[in-house]
DNA sequence: CGGAGTTCGTAAGGTTGACTTACAAACATG
DNA sequence: CATGTTTGTAAGTCAACCTTACGAACTCCG
């Protein structure tokens, strides 16, 4: 067949094909990715979708009219009148208002998140002296905080304290609870169950649906760094890909590409602190192997190694950063990451270990000439989990984050 | 307020927002991933999903009826009845008569891909001697083979042959072109600009469009390593999250993340090239630093230094298998990989090489444990991105994979 | 100061798409 | 041969978004 005739068939069964180019799978391939349709769809499912999408526009957008709405989401006024009529029913927007400022047209009637219909509690595992707790309102502020102490409890007697906590935030709350997020350490998989967890002596341990029974009311159970990426992402305006790299008793990760959570395989993306460092040897690790990223770099062990040597505390800060700087650049190079967070006590890690870990990633990537890759501490503090976990709810229950 | 009168107000609040529970968007934290919607959904956008979704059920179990379709989909028979009857119109589907043998109730009509409803056309850009092309069935099946010698051509002369190479499989094709796909070397951006490909002498060139214009088709131009990725998850199948390393004259790779292509932000993902190994410096590289993954792995590089010393071949791919596992070691922790696949010359990477990147992964990251960790070779040898470059058209253009 | 133009929000009716219900066709079984 | 089962289609319902149209409320300008 002739190239000629091999284009007017194509061409005539485009025609016969009719209205199927505008009617094609949005996004099939669109910003690299391919979607393998797995589940129905159903006209039930795009209201859901596009009601979170009208919630969505005031998070971030805030204070908007109807109208406004409609211009950005790409929906009618119309159908922006009717899901915000369903939305205020529900009291997850308010009317805040007629917009001032002098314009021709019909004043419009200012549309913003109904902070106060609901309250989102928050549970931080991830600490080695306490369980910490917050009731937080639907943007993320924190209204109240508890605290209770771990005391070394592991197994069920560290359940026991999660209830006991869980049961306190509730009676902090003064508003409907719109559901319970709990960021632990560990792997934790996508109906929360925490499927080892070895500093509380957890294993296959139904955290969620413990929890959901005791408090009556949805719950998330992540990861926390998992939460915390998801914090950062929220409510650090913090764009595109990133991975956030959490210090404490142990070192774990979180990453956010494309605007999703990376959950991996077996649940356990993130889990850098048994990666080894180096052709050198290095310490031995709880896990058996010498020179894993959790012997350079765990606050326990930088602290230890601080007091041993004070004079050396420079030397050894810039070490443990260049160490974390060589397991990270391969990372940043395959996901082709712009920006790495880092979150942990600031007294060791802000300073010369960051700068260690940016020169040794710009070192050894491709970075230098992209020029543009960042690396900082969290804004968001000591409360980054708790923030995190009750972005978690919120995006389950809402579907925004 | 009391935890008890919390409770009561939540449950009242629940009750009030009605079929809000089950109108839930679905998926939104859904495996660990958090939807940020960000379009609107349109009941027609069902529609094109649930298309894509009976033609994905055919691809993947193939010789169904009707009625096997609505079961594994969840759709109803009317339904799918209807969305069949449209795909039968645009020759997408056929029916291949009854099922034999003997059940009770009315026989089934079978229904199968309309294989020859269209045809596909691939380019394969990465080959450092030659541009190949092919022409494929709807079901990744070559057709027939085009290849036009490179000699050393870059910028408008080699596009100038892509041009020449397209046109001889336009003229090779025998049915109407749903489309044409590209893997490229370099750097691609979604919109299928070339942003970079040094070895082609490309930059920022919109070969998607300038091809589009060319075959009056639908063209999609993407890495070669991520259309390789692509046909292994299509053709080998091979489930879940994995990462394909293309050795050749460069090294690069593909990540395949919960079922969805890795892209990056600067849509360089998979470029492992340049990412330095080990602190003990190593050859020079083009890029300017010194131990580069390519200065040890790179085809040539390989070559040439087990011609230098042919006694030392095995060592000498020992080195190298174990340089590429000590890159992908923290790749394979922070992502909890489950598959690595290597495609390339066999010669070089099949066998000692290939084990040693095994052991090494292995030592270095926590991968002894889980134990599951596949590192292979790929299945489809050197059509792999030929294929994968079908795979990214029938993908965009039918929404299956 | 009044008409024209603009913008906002809502009402009414149309279109799309999947669902439920119902039924004819074609087969196996007792 | 009657009964039960499975397939595929026809008819009508429901959900959700769209288009069109309109009143309300404001600015601008002659």
């Amino acid at each position: 067949m002739s190239e000629a005739g091999a284009r007017d068939t194509a061409a005539e069964v485009d025609a016969a094909r009719g209205r199927q180019a505008a009617r094609r799978v949005p996004g099939a391939f669109v910003a690299g990715r391919v979607l393998r349709p797995s589940t129905k769809v159903l006209p039930e499912h795009a209201r859901g979708h596009n009601r979170a999408l009208v919630l969505q526009t005031l998070f971030t957008a805030g204070q908007q009219s109807r109208a406004d709405v409609a211009r950005r989401t790409g929906l009618t006024r119309v159908t922006v009148s009717d899901l915000v009529g369903e939305l205020i029913a529900e009291g997850l927007i308010v009317e805040t208002g007629q917009r001032d400022g002098s314009r021709p047209g019909k004043p419009a009637t200012l549309l913003d998140i109904g902070r106060t219909a609901f309250q989102v509690l928050g549970i931080d595992l991830s600490d080695h002296s306490a369980f910490r707790g917050a009731v937080l309102d639907l943007t993320g502020t924190i209204l109240e905080r508890a605290e209770v102490p771990l005391a070394g409890r592991v197994g069920d007697d560290a359940l026991a304290t999660v209830f006991e906590l869980a049961d306190e935030l509730v009676s902090l709350s003064t508003r409907p609870i719109l559901g319970l997020g709990v960021g632990s350490p560990g792997v934790v998989d996508p109906d929360g169950v925490v499927l080892e967890a070895p500093n509380l002596g957890w294993a296959d341990l139904p955290l969620r649906s413990l929890l959901a029974e005791r408090v009556g009311r949805p719950v998330v159970v992540a990861n926390d760094a998992n939460a915390a990426i998801l914090a950062e992402h929220s409510f650090g305006n913090a764009e595109g890909d990133m991975m956030l790299v959490k210090v404490g008793h142990g070192v774990g990760a979180g990453l956010l590409l494309g605007g999703s959570l990376l959950s991996g395989g077996r649940f356990a993306a993130g889990e850098i602190g048994h990666v080894v460092v180096g052709t050198d040897g290095g310490e031995e690790c709880s896990c058996g192997k010498s020179g894993c990223l959790e012997t350079w770099l765990a606050a326990p062990r930088l602290e230890a190694r601080i007091r041993r040597a004070p004079g050396q505390r420079e030397a050894i800060l810039r070490e443990a950063g260049r160490r974390l700087g060589i397991v990270l650049a391969p990372i940043v190079g395959a996901l082709d990451l712009s920006e790495l967070i880092l979150s942990g006590p600031p007294a060791l890690l802000d300073g010369t270990l960051a700068e260690a870990t940016r020169e040794t990633v710009r070192e050894r990537t491709m970075a230098e000439f992209s020029g543009d890759l960042v690396l900082r501490m969290t804004t968001l503090g000591d409360d980054i989990v708790l923030r995190g976990a009750a972005v978690m709810v919120i995006s389950a229950e809402l579907g925004v984050s």
